[in-house]
DNA sequence: TAATAATATTTGGTTAACCAATAAATAAGT
DNA sequence: ACTTATTTATTGGTTAACCAAATATTATTA
């Protein structure tokens, strides 16, 4: 006979399928918005699983905003409507996994914004630290060893200067994820560095000059390579 | 005398001051991707913290891609370098909250790319989920009622359609704040939603036929007033 | 009867003991 | 001396008991 083993993917589907049932739940009972869920203890009773199950679903839907816990008082419903609550968590629960094209294909998004922004809005603070990003990079290229590192750390930098708090959450969350795919699918590998010094010099002059626009198409010019190759795969 | 209560800024700062340490401690032990941590017996006794704290602090850095606890194992630095990890801790401890103005021009940068990642990959099912959000969207606005929800389930069935699982997700974790700040600054009580049913067909129309420009196209002057409306604010 | 005070219960959060899997150290066998 | 088997210690994860704040209930009083 064979032993029973608790995978990762067995709980994360633990954790869909009570996160499913309090979507019923509230159907059921016409939980509206504001309403109280019934207490951890009970749910955990009622789905037949453990109080930490159904604390990782609450939080779960609380990092997307759908419940707000409250400490010694309850998970409350928040402030959007039955119908946004359904459809957000069938979204969520469909969620697929974040392939490398995805990533790279909304990296290229965000950053082409976050450029324009981080000319209009970047203070003398920003610049100082963009361009020391750009030595940074420069002087590892240079001296002829891997600067995948540095280079995501410039851009990373831009990111800040946009003054855009959530553009700047997203690109570090997707940031990390990328450097290690880059690694393992040698992206970096062929001898381009020389050639992107310049153009990483062309996006930082044109953030220094306040010129949106041409930091746009500088970074879209930096973007070229890499546009190709996600198209290529899949 | 003052009675000391730990409010919840008071435990973030906790968390702050302990993802600071394991960075020194990762510098100062030379860490390099691959390398085992102290475990979280030793950090919480090290830092003068509960275990619970360090595990909650791990756990934020995990969710960056930074490290990755293995179970009866040990916690180890992930296969980034020593030199983005610096990089990238701080841009986390530096992570402003996201504001309002911040939340919706991200919304309009992925929702300029979703849109036209669905007029191209959208499949029949796709399609048919959309026009069932449309559907409800003009049922609620024709009968008189409030369609916020409606309104951004039918941009989200676009995300959705995009197959694009990173932008997908990001627009799930953005939706519920806006519609709640949507509410709270009254966005939409402005009698422009007769025009704004006529919009969302026009988007849908062009998904369907399978034209990504004009799509895009139809999506930008959807968020002309709203683009108004953020340059407006601060 | 209504308002207030006192008590009991319920709540999400926290913690210390526990678990099974792993890794390290030791012992045994060849 | 080197491999293999066995024991021991350590690990992140889990859980049941506990906590203090918030709430509901009951008792007391005017």
């Amino acid at each position: 006979m064979k032993l029973e083993v608790l995978t990762i993917s067995d709980s994360k589907e633990i954790q869909n399928s009570i996160i499913s049932k309090i979507k019923e739940l509230i159907n059921y009972k016409n939980l509206e918005p504001g309403d109280k869920l019934p207490s951890e203890r009970m749910l955990s009773e009622k789905f037949g699983v453990t109080r930490g199950n159904v604390r990782d679903a609450i939080q779960k839907l609380e990092f997307y905003g759908l419940l707000k816990s409250i400490p010694q008082s309850g998970t409350f419903v928040a402030n959007i409507g039955v119908v946004a609550m359904n459809g957000m968590i069938d979204d969520i629960l469909r969620l697929d996994t974040q392939s490398f094209k995805s990533l790279v294909e909304t990296r290229i998004v965000l950053e082409l914004k976050t450029v324009k922004c981080a000319a209009v809005r970047r203070s003398e603070d920003d610049l100082k630290m963009i361009k020391a990003a750009l030595d940074a990079y420069e002087e590892k290229v240079l001296s002829g060893k891997d600067a995948v590192q540095e280079d995501l750390l410039f851009h990373l930098a831009i990111a800040r200067a946009s003054g855009n708090a959530t553009m700047n959450m997203f690109m570090l969350t997707i940031t990390p994820q990328i450097i290690m795919d880059f690694e393992k699918y040698h992206v970096c590998d062929a001898p381009l560095d020389s050639g992107r010094i310049e153009e990483h010099l062309e996006i930082y002059e044109a953030i220094k000059n306040q010129n949106p626009d041409l930091a746009q198409q500088k970074m879209k010019n930096h973007f070229n390579v890499l546009y190709e190759y996600i198209n290529k795969i899949e």
